[in-house]
This record gives C-alpha cells, structure tokens and sequence, in this order.
DNA sequence: GGAGCAGTTGAATCGGTCC
DNA sequence: AGGACCGATTCAACTGCTC
C-alpha cells in the first residue's frame, strides 16, 4: 500500500510507458465485447481501468414529464440484463481481464449507480481490488423525481481501486489540493451534467444516453494517472475518457462495440488538441506549497490551460497550467501567490490582478479573471 | 412499487399501529446479539428497520495528525471480522431476519461506508429488498485525511429499501419538499457529524465512538415513517433512533449487546419529550403548496419543534411544526405565508416577523427567528 | 462581556527506502 | 522480515482560557 508521488518514481513510470506501447493499440478503439478485447491486451500494461459498464437500470414502462412529454431514458439493448446472476457473471468477466491488464501499481475506477454500484463493489472485491476511496458525484443540475415517489437522484458513485490491499497506486495530492483551493479534495464532487456544446448530438438527438462530462475525467485522469500513462476504456462509448486523455497528454485505449460511437468518438478525439508542456505541469508534492484559487474553472473549461494572463497594464504576463496553477518563466504558483512575488507585494488578489482575451463583439475583450469566477458560478450555483 | 401519502391509508397506518403493539416490546432495548433478539419478533410487525452495523474498518496501525496528536481511532471487538465472507454471513443473518420483522409496506435504511456498504447492498438486493435511493450523507466537518494519500473521506451512505420491487412504501414527499425550502429533497444531505453537546461523553471520554447525528435520523424518520409507527434498531448503540423517535411520536425498539451502551440509551431516552400533536403534523401531499425556508434549522436543532412563535407586539402566536411548516389553529403555512395571512398583508417577510424566546443571561429574551438563521449559517457555511 | 487564541477531536482500511 | 532513518502531512467545529 503506498503512494508515488517523487520525481524519481514519476520519470521511472514514464521510461516504462516508453518501453511498451508498441505492444499497446494505444490510441484505437478495438471493436467487440469488451471483455474479448482486452484478451488482447499484455498482461501488466496499462497504468489506469476506466470504466463506465451498462447500469442494469430496470425501468418498467417508459416515463414521461408531468407535462406529457417523454423522457429518453436509457432502454437500449445493451443495458438489458435477465437477473443479478446474468449482471454479476458480466462484471466478473471484465473485471477480471481488468485485473489482468494492469500493472502493479496500476488503478481502476468504475462509475455506476444505485442499480449496479453495490453489485461491482462487491465482486472486484472479492477478486482482490482494494477500495481506496468511493467517490460521489454530486450533479449540480439533477434531474428532477417527476412523479414525487422518491429523493431526487442527484447523485452517481466511483469507486478507486488498488489493485490490493499491499499494492502501490498513484495520487497526486497537491494537483487536487491545488485544483480545490488549497484544501484537501473530498471524496464528494460537485459538477455538472454533460450538457450545452459538451453534450453530442446527431440530428437533434443525443448520440449516447450516458455521456459523462469531460470535467469528471479531467479530475479522475489529473488525480490518479500521470503524463504519458496508458488508459483503458472498456465501455468506450462517445471516447469522453479518450478525448480527455489526449488533452492531457495520456495515451489511451478504448474497447467499443457499436460502430455508431466508435464513429463519433474518433471524430470526437480528432478534433482534441494535446496540451502543451508548461500547461501539463501540475504541482508536485515537496514543492513550496504554492496558493490556488481557481483550478475549477480550468477544469470545466471557463479557461483552457495554456491561456495568457497579463495584469491590467500589461506589465507581466503568465501562462495558465492544467492544475490552475500559473507559470512564468520560471517562477510558478497561484494566482494569487504568483501576483504577489511579481509585484514584490505583500498580498495580491489574483481574481482583480489577472485578465485574459475574450472574443468580444468588435474584436478582444480584456476582462479580469474574475469574470470566468462569476460564469462559473452562476453555472453551478443551486 | 408505490407511495402511499393518502390520508385514508395514513389511517389505516395507525389501525394496525394499535393492533399489534401488545406483542411488541415497543420502547425496550433487547439485550443480546441482534439477529437473536430479533426472532423474538413477530412476523411482518414493524414499519421500518433502521440500521447502523459494524463497517468492518480493517485499520492497521496507530495515526497520527501532523501535529504528532493521535487519532483515537475505531478498535473495538464488535467491528472485528476474519474476512469477507464472516461479514457477509453476519450481514445475511440480520438482513434476513429484518425483512420477516418488516410489514410489506415497510422499509430498510442501512448506513455504512465504502468499506462495508457494497457487501450490504448486494446482499440485500440478493435477499429481495428493492432499493428506492442511496442516499450520501456529505459531512460538513469530516476528518481529514492526514497523510495526504487519498481523497478526504467526506461522506457515508444510507441505502433506503422496500420490501421487494412491487411493494408499496411510505414516502413523506411533502414533508420532505417543506424541509427543503420548497425544492424536492435530493439524494446528497449535507448535515455535520455529532458533536459538541449533543455527543454522549463518560468522564470526558465518548461513549461510543460512531454516535450517529439526530438531525440524521430525523430526516430518515420524517421523511419515511408515520406517527406511531414501530421503528426497530437492531444497532441501537446509545439510542439516536430512540431519542428521534420519542420526540417524532414514533414507537422504537432497540436490540444492543453492550450493558453500557443500553444504559447511556436508557438514560438519554429518558429525558427526551415527545413533541406534541400540533408541531408533528406535517404537511400533506396534494395541499396548497406553502412558502418554507427553516426547514433545516427545525433539523438541526436550533429552533425545535413545538417551539412557540409570535410578533414583536405579540398579537398572533403560531407553533413550529416538524417539516418547518407552522400551525396557528388551523390555519397552516411558511413562515412567510402564515404571516402574511394572518395580518391579511400582501407578503411578510417571516425571518423579521417571526420571534421566539431564548434563555438569556436573566430570564427569557426575544429575538427574531432570523438570529438563528445567523447561528445556522455561521455552523454551517462552507 | 465579548473577542481572540490555544488546544482538542472526529467510522481512517493514511510511507518509502535502505540496510 | 525487521529496524533505522528520512520526510511529508489537517479541516471544521467545539471548549476553555485570557485579555
């Protein structure tokens, strides 16, 4: 049992990820059952499971709003199972190859519901993962019960696996703590549902039922893989987790047996620009504890790591990195922290000190930092 | 499946609430192993189980803070298990016998975290209980995770259950909706955990070291049980779901092995009121849908059921009620709405209006409602 | 008498490396 | 396998004391 989080150990774990990926389909979706697929896949060779199976839900007839109109609830094939028996022998067959595939001190995260959750939990259990945390996903814009019955399900859960009790994982703490304001990450994260631009669409409909936001990977990728790591997918889908991972400089490898999303998928990824190398870097542990502020909007997209920020009279400029920490030639730290050192003042409120380019109507707005904070707010705000 | 809120099967609710009880040892703590204790129960006699089982921690050795203090952790014999299997058999055996004892309109709440609560749900999906929610208790003051190895563990879960996929259960969702400031109550409750003066403590010492918060238990009997119903705890420890059920006009049973836990129990039972009739009845379904906004104070404590309210010139009086609503005869209503029918105003803003009395240095002081909207605040913020 | 500071504590599966 | 040594690591709420 044991973390990573030195220097040594990191460059380690990136001349491996040289060593073998020529072995590796990184980059493809294989096509088929996904449990066939990774049958494919060297034994202890990915550092990172991703898993997002079908949730078992057994809904009855199907539901409509108060208002009459439909809900398009998750009724696919794919999501049909007989019994719990049918369900359980599923999971332990991916499960399993999951195991396999990974490295010693490689991780699995598995997302699911009520329905499906407490059934996974218990079966990678009992083939030997040992929980490290349960993750709630707390949704800022759930949907609503319709018919009153119930609590509103606002709510989904990831488990993070070791692959035991005595093995070695990856956590990068001061990437999270960094990304949460300088607290600690808790095991409960507020964000929103895959909607707007995010959200894929073909011909007015949704492509996938279940798209996950890409800041629920972003999280998941930023605090548990390092640049260069191989993640697998084995429920593809959409490639949220492929594109995602290419942003951040992961390689990935998806298994997807529905040539309609494996389609979408990689014209999805295609389109995905990598980060750059300054924006990747993300606060290491050891370091002087540097004071962040504003990782949740580099992590939902309110403002892309790598963007220039420059104080009002454009006397300094620094480059904003994929953890919300910013960089500036060699001097790094938060907005705040790094305001003050350039100034050589004794504080600086890096919301008001910072200002970035915005596409206005006649040609760039200037606006302060602060600006994206109040977007972002008024978005998550419930 | 199906909800029952209809005040004709209300009333039947309580018919049979009178029937049974001479056969129950209503308002006793059974000594013994529960699973024991519980076959002394009839058959289908109880509304709702509420249980708090061991969780089974698995903790290795000693932890210590940052600042060198030690983390008086979780040692005792109770939540020793060998391995999985003991536990799961320990879970079946009481699972099994809590759903002959329930009604089969009755239901099952169980908390755990990520160590034991995926073993629970499986097997009680196993055993036939249908799950409605799983609800996250987010704790606003959790322990961190000192070593910064993992995600700050924030949160545990509570798995509501019917007794199987077509049986009916009892949702206050009116209630539930008041409690809430007027929005439908979601499946992530943010409560703190118990401390301070509500903690049982021993020579300075805490009495049981997983003393659960009554605002917990509150929100689980309210928004699931009806007044006279039997609710069992065969965890009882010190008796959380006795005192909330006494007060709430609930019937209780406890099973406890320990005699100290049952005698702090006893004790503590013992000097709780029930609230009176007027401040239990809750809002119903189907009625016009008041304004409420303290909901949460009524729930955590700062201003308590039964509470008597008036103006500053004390000319109407109105009583709290247990979901936040308030009663004035029979008049009904928010803070804001009762006031304003009772003045016959176009609005009334409650938080002002309304005020209550509070033990002052001497003797009884006045104050708006709105300073313990202050205290609430102040507790709670994050 | 209130503000402020120091001290305490809570269901926690809580190192890594070298010899 | 076990011991020595190095080094990194905490948030919110309550209690009690001083000033």
């Amino acid at each position: 049992m044991g973390v990573i989080e030195t220097t040594k150990s990191r460059v380690q774990r990136t001349e491996k990820a040289v060593e073998l990926p020529l072995e590796l389909p990184v980059g493809k979706i294989l096509d088929g059952d996904c449990v066939e697929a990774m049958r494919s896949i060297p034994t202890a060779s990915v550092d990172l499971v991703f898993a997002d199976p079908p949730y078992n839900l057994q809904l009855g007839g199907d539901l409509n709003r108060p208002d009459g109109s439909h809900v398009d609830a998750v009724t696919d094939d794919w999501d049909k199972f007989d019994t719990f028996k049918a369900y359980d022998d599923f999971t332990r067959a991916w499960l399993t190859e999951a195991k396999r595939i990974l490295k010693p001190d490689g991780a699995l995260w598995v997302i699911g519901s009520y329905h499906n959750i407490y059934r996974v939990g218990a079966i990678l259990q009992d083939l030997g993962f040992w929980i490290l945390n349960d993750i709630v996903w707390r949704k800022s814009n759930p949907m609503p019960n319709f018919r009153g019955t119930r609590f509103t399900n606002a709510h989904e859960t990831l488990l993070w696996c070791s692959q035991g009790e005595k093995a070695k994982y990856h956590f990068n703490y001061r990437a999270m703590k960094t990304l949460n304001d300088e607290l600690q990450m808790r095991s409960d994260w507020v964000l929103p549902i895959c909607n707007g631009a995010e959200r894929l669409k073909e011909g007015g409909h949704k492509v996938h039922p279940t798209q996950k936001p890409e800041s629920l990977l972003y999280r998941v990728l930023l605090s548990t893989t390092e640049k260069g790591d191989v993640v697998l997918d084995p429920f593809f889908g959409t490639g949220t987790t492929g594109a995602v991972a290419k942003r951040l400089g992961r390689q990935w490898i998806g298994c997807e047996r529905e040539g309609v999303y494996r389609n979408a998928a990689l014209k999805r990824i295609e389109k995905e620009l990598p980060l750059d190398e300054s924006a990747l870097t993300t606060m290491q542990a050891g370091r002087s504890a540097p004071k962040v502020a504003f990782g949740a909007l580099v992590e939902n997209g309110y403002l892309k790591p790598g963007t220039e920020l420059f104080d009002k009279k454009r006397r300094w400029r620094a480059t904003v990195r994929a953890d919300g920490s910013l960089a500036c030639g060699k001097q790094t730290g938060s907005i705040h922290g790094l305001g003050k050192e350039l100034q050589g003042a004794p504080s600086c409120n890096g919301w008001t000190f910072w200002h970035y380019e915005v596409d206005g109507a006649d040609g760039k707005d200037v606006q302060p930092i602060d600006a994206a904070r109040q977007l972002y707010l008024l978005a998550v705000e419930d």
